[in-house]
DNA sequence: CAGTGGTCTAGACCACACT
DNA sequence: GTGTGGTCTAGACCACTGC
């Protein structure tokens, strides 16, 4: 240990000269918890330690760590109980059935989706074409999981859409494991395959559905669908997935708030 | 005044005891500060007082204004520069140049979107329907200006919207207003009539152009269009404007970040 | 240089949940 | 009661801006 002071030694001195480029110490115990969460020491659904028990482990005030703990709930990758601590965000358990899927009934405004119910069409092990592949950060070729699905609400197929999902992480996935599990599909991805997805991309256009689009959602070809590509990462920026989705927009439209 | 310890006579004593509802400090001092925004104490792009200073008026610690301006700015209602001061967000002289629009080309993902060229096909004064007045929070037959436009990305049409605005706040918009203002129309309401849009909400969906729309966008009849209903909102989440949108999305999208 | 926001600390007390 | 997160304070120092 470099000879500082008594108590400054500390990680904020570690840190400070281990990285040359200056970042504020809470950023940096941010990126240390960031890292127990990536490497799975804090599983998602479990409470991470005290804010008191991190500050003593990084050798920081609370008040450091909680900044940190802050900006990751705001990020929704903690969440914060009064009384109870400090918990790592999951999609299972989560109040919210859908966390990324904005589509929602005109009337009502209830959020009264009712879980869909969801009808696996393919599902199959295949090779990524260039454009999959660059999304995806993978090489042409590398294999991935395909699913193709329809997810119907009150009996009504609303939303056709194919899966692409790196098939190293993605190893053992069945039409079985997609059809059989209840909740959402992200939910699924953590509890089977430990992928988390903590953020996504979306690129929204209007398209006219072809003959087996029509078919599959059950409208006349040609009719006004909401094309919806997305890619989820997790954590780090990485890509996991990506989506690309078809949805009937008669009775139902997608929200977005903004600010 | 009650009789409280010298010290203690703060802002702090008065508020919790004005307010039978428990609200921490800094959520007051939000609200005040919300109040001299909405009042025009602090003009759009102008510097707010320093911290210390709004500390010593509000009888509070530095750390508590600080973390009211936290929110606030994370609210994008305030802009912090260090070293500068905190200033009352603009559309205006703000980087982006269109804060709401989420349209952005295919190719280059550059935000090089280009003032877009304004096209005023109509503006006049008339009268709320039940539904606009619903919307916007008037009483249907209440006045309310209708404007008609469409706006050119390098010469070629790409969205067709309808704004409807309350006619009180309104009251003297003209064509060649909305016409001959560069930059955000947004920037012009600030200026022009003091009405500051501080977050929206947008419905989307995929339609069909009927034939005025096909015209007006140099499309063919029937061809898809992305459909957006936003309402604007000033302090208070008081509604401000209607705004109906079609946009194409041949080679643009709309991008939305989820998390 | 002085003034601003940004970080970090230490300690006190409050609100909430479990037991 | 004990332990958790939540609020509030006071003071020190750092980083950036502009005179």
């Amino acid at each position: 240990m470099p000879s500082t002071p008594p108590q400054d030694d500390s990680l904020a001195a570690d840190a400070a000269h281990a990285q040359p480029a200056f970042s504020p110490l809470y950023q940096q115990i941010k990126g240390l918890i960031l890292q127990s969460l990536q490497g799975g020491e804090w599983k998602p659904g479990e409470a991470i330690p005290s804010e008191m028990d991190l500050a003593a482990r990084f050798r920081v005030s609370q008040g450091t760590v909680r900044k940190a703990i802050d900006e990751l709930s705001a990020d929704n990758l903690l969440v914060r109980r009064q009384g109870k601590g400090t918990f790592v965000a999951t999609h299972a358990e989560q109040h919210v059935q859908y966390r990324f899927l904005r589509l929602v009934p005109d009337a009502g405004e209830r959020d009264a989706q009712g879980p869909a119910e969801r009808t696996i069409l393919d599902c199959r092990r295949t090779r990524a074409t260039a454009e999959v592949a660059r999304i995806l950060g993978l090489r042409t070729g590398d294999p991935v999981v395909q699913v193709r699905r329809v997810l119907s609400f009150a009996g009504s197929p609303t939303i056709l859409e194919d899966l692409w999902l790196p098939g190293v992480a993605f190893k053992g996935l069945t039409t079985e494991q997609m059809a059989a599990y209840q909740g959402p599909t992200y939910a699924m991805f953590e509890l089977e395959f430990g992928v988390r997805m903590v953020r996504a991309e979306e690129k929204l256009r209007a398209v006219a559905a072809d003959a087996q689009q029509a078919r599959l959602l059950a409208v006349p070809e040609g009719w006004p669908l909401l094309s919806v590509e997305r890619v989820a990462f997790t954590y780090n920026d990485v890509p996991m997935e990506l989506r690309r989705g078809l949805y009937r927009t008669d009775d139902r439209h997608y929200r977005n708030d903004l600010s």
